[in-house]
DNA sequence: ATATGTACCATCTGATGTAAGGGTACAAAT
DNA sequence: ATTTGTACCCTTACATCAGATGGTACATAT
């Protein structure tokens, strides 16, 4: 059902969210459905448990899955809806914007970093 | 004038520059005052010229000093103003906003990472 | 016992950026 | 000829981060 591609240059766990919501998109998987729990995928596709369990973290952040605890992970009952927002989207929008006004204020790309970097490391998360 | 510490976090030319804005504020520096060449102070400070070409070349992009070709470097006639303003101040002001605005919308700093990569390396500079 | 998600600890590889240095060259002036 | 700022080329050392993997442990349920 989840094929891999070891050699993409898509790292691994984003593969995952994708083909998942894909196959929200297309209706394989529908609200309520159950997914494979964290481990059984990763012994499933020869990946660490770690790499699926970062997808569905991300999955669920983004409520398109819901995990309840050990009763295992189960499709959104909004899935549907929310397999289309994408806040990467929106995220690098914002993100071309806001630097395109530090440049013309001005700023060098490397003052630019300089602030970034203080900005989320110093602001702890 | 300028005394340099090798083994400060500092880095050089930011050492550079903030000891000329500091002596525009203290008035040993004065509007129109020729600075040395960038070869002359590299050669007394023992630095790499590139270094205090890099030094200067922040300085006029601030309005502090003002570079006019063959003739030399010169102490910009609104420096006194010019040094109270630091860019980066500006710069590390908004960046906190920004980042703040993306985590709350949820945006894992490691997705806001890569979306800033992708817009200041994408977009040209 | 076994399975669930989850949270830590750690390591490694590859990519990227900063700071700094070194070289070479140019036009425009003295 | 020499000096000015400036613009390229390339290299080195160092730090950080992403992606991925591995191990251990926990509470909560069946």
């Amino acid at each position: 059902m989840i094929t891999i591609d070891l050699d993409s240059k898509e790292p691994l766990f984003s593969q995952l969210i994708n083909q998942i919501k894909k196959a929200v998109e297309t209706k394989k998987l529908s609200p309520g459905d159950a997914l494979p729990s964290i481990r059984q995928l990763a012994n499933e596709l020869e990946l660490n448990s770690k790499t699926v369990a970062k997808a569905y973290s991300l999955l669920e952040r983004d409520n398109v899955i819901e995990s309840k605890g050990y009763r295992g992970t189960f499709v959104h009952p909004q899935a549907p809806k929310n397999v289309q927002v994408d806040i990467n989207d929106w995220l690098n929008e914002q993100m071309q914007l806001d630097v395109a006004r530090y440049r013309k204020a001005g700023a060098t790309d490397s003052e630019i970093r300089i602030a970034f970097t203080n900005a989320v490391s110093q602001t702890g998360n």
